[in-house]
DNA sequence: ATGAAAGCGCTAACAA
DNA sequence: TTGTTAGCGCTTTCAT
């Protein structure tokens, strides 16, 4: 039933060599004479030979595939993220077999431990939570991990990200420096360090030195959708916020137009800025002034990064963080 | 170097029984009597024993992982395809190897042959140009392929679709009956045949419907970006179309927003209709009316199809079609 | 420069 | 119900 699958036996057989030998010329060995090489290759191309990459991981342990764990493949944050790790694996031939966790810890868990029964020579983990236990996972895992646009507080797991505390307080000065006193600070879950740890220390650093108490009636966590900041826009004037921070650019999409429709005037009336600087930014009117950060780059650099730790290179800096900026457009004054 | 790695036989000898009983229970298999079942779970978990993926599917001859090639990550019409795919993947326990084509040809062979050689069980195709190239491509593959969101003219290969010929002719027509004459047909190549052979043959049936003539320059072909239809507002008034039928829906944001800062209001002075009824449908101003069409299932019944074709299951028709509507928004009067 | 042969870790007849 | 034994298709010493 199965198409008839050639072998390296075949070909061995047909070129009148051993397997070892086509073996070596497949895998570009320079112990071959030119003549051989090429009677291989003939053979090789006359059979239409294909090497079996299975068989091959088997018997080299490597099998040229990565893990990449993703929260949301329709976020576009992550799925830019996924682009630059996508094009830097291509590049130094890795597959990806790519696994949503939908930001559930035991599936992310689960998802780990198949990655490595299936071998994977490394991994990409794209989320917020790394839990001791996630901890324990990664280390009973053979493959080195990178952590892409999230954070460990712990600093334990190479990781590369942009300095996300630095970037908020910067974003909230701003909003301060045009006079806005009630800031509200908008994003997902408090359980995620990349909000309670990094985010919100960025905002209260911001307040503070401004002068300005903090308040907790302006932290809202909610859910990284549309909706769920469209939803927000009756919350939002409820406390007397002028402004928001919002920490996902569909989140800060869904407040502004649900702003908007409340016959809120933005900016004139309350200015929103967002956190990733995706395609969403510009598609709103008014436009979104974000934070901006290299997405495409922090997934490839990532990529590039695991590379270096599958074989084995020296590391100069198990974290590495890019650059960020601030864009302002017109949901700002 | 390696973390020791206990494989099937450390079991079978701790366990004091044959690696063939050892994996007669790692698979479920019911010919185990309960005791020994038991002992060997026991012997599992002491020694943490994990099966190696790569040994049992050079061993099987079966991977549990399927491939997925896709044109372009970040477009939302393919991550909600890939969505519903990964969650039926996942449902069935296949493992996904994701692609990117980035709609190039070469690519794609290249990418087909490289999925080929691991051996996957099956592959999953989104892309709009299915030449016979690829087709070859697709014949010497051992693994089934089916086609999801996208279009085989000859009806050759398994695809779960929507009928695109009637759903741009009502969209179309829709247009027409509000009084528009002059409609622009704005969309990718017309090399992808998803548009030369199936959008506009709907855009020219609704035509003619309304004894309406054809004038090729209302039609706009173009890459699916926002930049790219933010570009086309001039055009869209040097032509004096009042109305436009978009294939994609970033495109279709890009052209409403190019439109409306170049001071044309929309709906008022220009309908605009696109395709894909993506979350960007809800968040430009006006929103917009769109086709609609079950992205996430067309994905999943894709995966599921797939399934069966992996199982030699008997599939009652190769091409499954979902149904269409249209979502009138704020984009249309 | 080339070949022989022993695995890689598992599944799947086939026997018992 | 359980064990024995070939492979699966390739890489990789180790000889030559």
């Amino acid at each position: 039933m199965d198409k008839q699958t050639v072998t390296i036996y075949d070909v061995a057989r047909e070129a009148a060599v051993s397997m070892a030998t086509v073996s070596r010329v497949v895998n570009g060995n320079p112990n071959v004479k030119p003549a051989t090489r090429q009677k291989v290759l003939d053979v090789i191309d006359q059979l239409d030979y294909r090497p079996n990459a299975v068989a091959r991981g088997l018997a080299s342990k490597k099998t040229t595939t990565i893990g990449v764990i993703i929260p949301d493949l329709t976020n576009s944050y992550f799925s830019e993220l996924a682009r630059g790790i996508d094009d830097v694996a291509m590049m130094y031939k890795y597959n990806i077999i790519l696994t949503s966790s939908d930001e559930n810890h035991d599936k992310e868990m689960q998802v780990i431990d198949n990655l490595s029964a299936k071998q994977v020579d490394g991994i990409i983990f794209m989320g917020n939570q790394i839990t001791d236990e996630l901890r324990t996972a990664f280390d009973r895992t053979h493959a080195p991990i990178v952590l892409a646009g999230s954070v460990d507080p712990k600093h334990q797991v190479p990781t590369v990200n942009i300095d996300y505390v630095a970037a908020v307080t910067e974003a909230v000065s701003n909003l301060i420096n045009r006079g806005n006193k009630r800031i509200a600070f908008v994003t997902g879950s408090m359980d995620e360090s990349i909000n309670r740890d990094y985010r919100l220390k960025g905002y209260k650093q911001a307040l503070s030195e401004a002068r300005i108490g903090f308040d907790d009636g302006l932290v809202f966590q909610t859910d990284y959708s549309y909706k769920a900041g469209y939803k927000l826009a009756k919350a939002l004037q409820d406390v007397k916020a002028t402004a928001a921070f919002v920490g996902d650019d569909e989140l800060a999409a869904g407040v502004l137009n649900g702003l908007t429709d409340a016959g809120i005037r933005v900016p004139e009336d309350f200015e929103v800025i967002t956190s990733n600087d995706t395609r969403f930014t510009e598609m709103t009117r008014p436009r979104m002034s974000s934070i901006t950060q290299p997405l495409y780059d922090i997934g490839a650099v990532s990529m590039r990064l695991l590379t270096k730790l599958m074989n084995n290179e020296s590391i100069n800096e198990q974290t590495v963080v890019l650059p960020y900026g601030l864009k302002k457009r017109t949901s700002t004054k």
